[in-house]
DNA sequence: ATTAAAGGGACAAGTAACGTCCCTACGGTT
DNA sequence: AACCGTAGGGACGTTACTTGTCCCTTTAAT
């Protein structure tokens, strides 16, 4: 992964544009031969007077030679082409990856990091502090964060820090219940996003496989009320996706039930619910949580997965996601979401 | 060598400048900790109002933190700074080095590649590469190119292609004389560059050891006057530059002649000069070829040497270069340049 | 209470880029 | 020979952004 390309993407945002811009040029002068002004800002989308500024730039640079019929690439524009080459085919494939996801779901915004979390170990911790940047940057004071279970949201707090304006935040879990994994439950995580943030958080534990009866008397204890009132007031989610099977066997359902979601086509799992190809839930865990029905008033919610595996979990849940959700994935699941969604 | 940093530096200078103010206020915040604007500005030499536009800037990326007490890094700043850290400075020191020596120096540019000549091979090739960069974007058409020998010298061909505007191009030879290595004499090196240029060369010979009567007949020979006459019409010198008393012992000098070099304090060669510490011209060997009388008048001299051993004697030749000198070294070289010069 | 130093708001001025013209020089076609 | 399409390049008014400058509020230390 090109940690260079990005952290001058954030050093120098608006210049990586213009440097995008004048690569492509370049690149256009190089394979376009000799060629005119105006045919050239045409092909790169430019202006008749941008591209004639930046072919006065790459000119000065002795980039690009300027004769009567036209321009054409020099040596040194060429060395300069190659030594970018990789990195900026890299570093713009991600961001164009993420910008083509983003209008392809409708969403808010997606982020890219480099590898596959399947293979790529590394991809995991990117994937974590991508969420985390996320999160604090759009996160204010006083909210309430409800997250998730599972190891993705588990590895963000790792890489957040105190004090940096997420003050007086209290963190839940978005669902009772409990996993098998103590590290990966949700509760746990959430008192580890708020000792990282120094917010607080406030556990609930939600009995598993309780009968109806026993189900519908437990919703009127004080404690779950008090749970269900914070749902209502959340302001922010994080939440991971999973994939549909795997979830159900990892949370030992009975196998009726698995065969139940499974028939009814169920490919992506988040905060209990499962999603068809379509967007549509097939199926849910009966428990005190976050509802789909929250979601739509909720300001910030942010999906956290990768791994090329999940590319069609990923798809199921986002297909009917509200519109102010920001995706954070790697390039292993966005690429094969991408292929997913123009073969269809 | 950060070929990634220098082809970015071509496609976007501006940027590159910019780059390095943020990045050193981002390290000054890092270093300084809680800091306010006007002090960290004063410190960065910059405006109080370019502080904060910096300042703005790095906090809507989330690098720096802004409380009430002034501007602390987060960790999303740290990771950028180490992001950047090997490349920049690597590539800020290069830059600044070079621009200092321009200064000391008081000629038109100096280049400075990553490396030490002497104990890195590949930095021998970066100069050439380098070298060849600079010939080629200054060079025009149909100039009269006299090169010397040398193995660095001898490298520089190898990296130019042809048909790059430099058409009709001739190449001789600084100076008359045989060396012992035939690949490495400067006829056989005019030739190379003509070959890779595209162009022409006219060598010539010029016995060695003549006597004097001898030599004053063989300037009257009219190939000898017709290399006169280019040398007078020389449009730019490809040069290399030696210790002198590894120069003079490796052309075979006689015993009572090194001994005067040495005597005379002759610390530099190029092209047959001997030079002092102050760039007098303390010996010359005595043949047909480019005089230092000549070189006031040539638009383009590029001055090739590299590797730490070779500062004394680039500094002595420096001593009394013209001004449009554009010498190409490594960092070896340069830095141990520096380091005299500060010295005195 | 006072003072120094912090961030931040406001506004005029200066600059660089941009849109929009137009002109001239080739080279090939009719 | 005349014509037309395309090439680069010059000129100028407008605009948008940066920068310099001043002032205000807040906070912590004296």
């Amino acid at each position: 992964m090109d940690v260079l390309m990005d952290a001058q993407s954030k050093l120098v945002p608006e210049m990586m544009e213009l440097m995008q811009q004048r690569y492509r040029l370049l690149k256009l002068v190089k394979m376009a031969g000799p060629i005119g002004r105006r045919p050239l800002g045409q092909m790169a989308g430019l202006s008749e007077r941008e591209t004639r500024t930046m072919m006065d730039m790459l000119r000065g640079q002795n980039l690009i030679h300027i004769a009567k019929d036209g321009a054409s690439i020099t040596t040194e524009g060429l060395s300069v082409l190659l030594a970018l080459e990789s990195s900026m085919d890299d570093w713009s494939g991600r961001t164009s990856i993420a910008k083509r996801l983003m209008e392809f779901l409708g969403i808010q915004s997606v982020k890219v990091v480099a590898g596959n979390c399947d293979t790529d170990i590394a991809s995991k911790n990117l994937l974590g502090m991508e969420a985390a940047k996320q999160f604090s940057a759009e996160i204010g004071e006083g909210k309430v964060v409800a997250v998730t279970g599972g190891s993705t949201i588990a590895s963000i707090p790792l890489h957040i820090e105190k004090f940096n304006g997420a003050n007086n935040l209290l963190f839940i879990a978005a669902r009772g219940g409990v996993g098998d994994d103590i590290g990966l439950q949700a509760n746990v995580i959430a008192a580890s996003f708020a000792s990282a943030c120094g917010g607080t958080y406030s556990t609930f534990y939600y009995p598993e496989s309780l009968s109806e009866e026993a189900h519908e008397a437990f919703r009127k204890e004080p404690s779950v009320l008090k749970m269900l009132e914070l749902y209502d007031t959340t302001d922010c989610v994080l939440h991971g996706v999973g994939d549909a099977q795997t979830m159900a066997t990892m949370r030992n359902t009975p196998t009726e039930e698995q065969d139940m979601i499974h028939d009814n086509g169920a490919k992506g799992e988040a905060f209990g619910y499962y999603f068809d190809q379509d967007g549509n839930v097939v199926h849910r865990l009966r428990t005190i949580g976050i509802q789909t029905g929250h979601l739509m008033k909720i300001p910030l919610i942010i999906s956290v997965a990768g791994g090329s595996s999940k590319a069609e979990a990923i798809l199921a849940y986002m297909a009917s996601a509200p519109k102010q959700t920001v995706l954070v994935t790697d390039e292993g699941a966005a690429t094969e979401m991408l292929k997913i969604l123009v073969n269809k």
